[in-house]
DNA sequence: TAAATTGTTACTGGTCCTGTGACAATTGAG
DNA sequence: CTCAATTGTCACAGGACCAGTAACAATTTA
């Protein structure tokens, strides 16, 4: 697959935290409002708070929110932030080495295209913010 | 993952091929030249022969040959062929039903967005025959 | 009839992801 | 200061998918 279920789950999250900037959200409360299991809500805001796209406090009225503008968090940042793996990749563990030139060639061209596809998808995730999900799903913004 | 090496056996084994057009080839004389198991290549060209990229024949001096000519074979037949799976697709098992609107429409985008994108990726792959692969790799053709 | 070959199935092991629980670290309230 | 709430992180089990391999029936030719 190229997209886990952790994409959706940080987008979601997100539209809860932009639904009402007024105050933090505890994993607790998103997971009231998603169905996900609070630890795994923890989990992915941590990753999206090391990218400095949330901020995260601990503590009696801890919890996360936004750390920018709607407008200025891009989809792409959020999937980087979240998958590790390329969107789009192959499975090269078989070198081949000189013994077997052919798929080290075959292998070698499929990296250079499926790079230059990758290319392509992460322009088009910086082209959404998360300001367009928020109009697309009609979630008010505060 | 977008792309099992499936693909690039695929690939592979239609390079084989192309080299040497004129007598069938024996899954285990495509495995000398690639070092991929036989049953695996049986399977993989039984794929593409469901598809009429190749042509296979049982018994004695049986083997896989070309179906057609390099290039009118385009990556895209080879890729749907060989992979059940979307390139881009998302897991979405959790529907969320009603009791959260919130993952429902989110996923909800993510697919309109992520089969459009598909869509974009199976355009480029049209564009590519068997024929540019073998060029781009150097293998002379028969 | 026998040998060679494909087509298919089953099994094993490995990797990744999800869901979940547990607990230390941290922070604010009283 | 003490305690409760919260994040950050780790560990574990279960499941899905894939690669690699072996085995065997079905098929075809010599």
């Amino acid at each position: 697959m190229s997209a886990s279920t952790k994409l959706s789950t940080a987008v979601q999250a997100l539209c809860v935290l932009a639904a009402n900037r007024d105050c933090p959200h505890s994993s607790e409360s998103i997971s009231r409002e998603t169905g996900i299991h609070p630890s795994r809500i923890r989990g992915i805001l941590a990753m999206l708070s090391r990218e400095g796209l949330v901020l995260s406090t601990r503590g009696l009225s801890g919890g996360f929110a936004l750390a920018r503008e709607p407008h200025t968090i891009h989809l792409q940042e959020i999937y980087c932030a979240v998958e590790e793996r390329k969107a789009f990749h192959l499975d090269v563990t078989r070198a081949g080495g000189t013994k077997y030139p052919l798929p080290a060639r075959v292998n070698g061209w499929f990296l250079d295209l499926f790079s230059d596809i990758q290319i392509q998808i992460e322009e088009r995730m910086r082209t959404i913010t998360l300001a367009d999900v928020l109009r697309h799903i009609h979630v008010p913004q505060s």
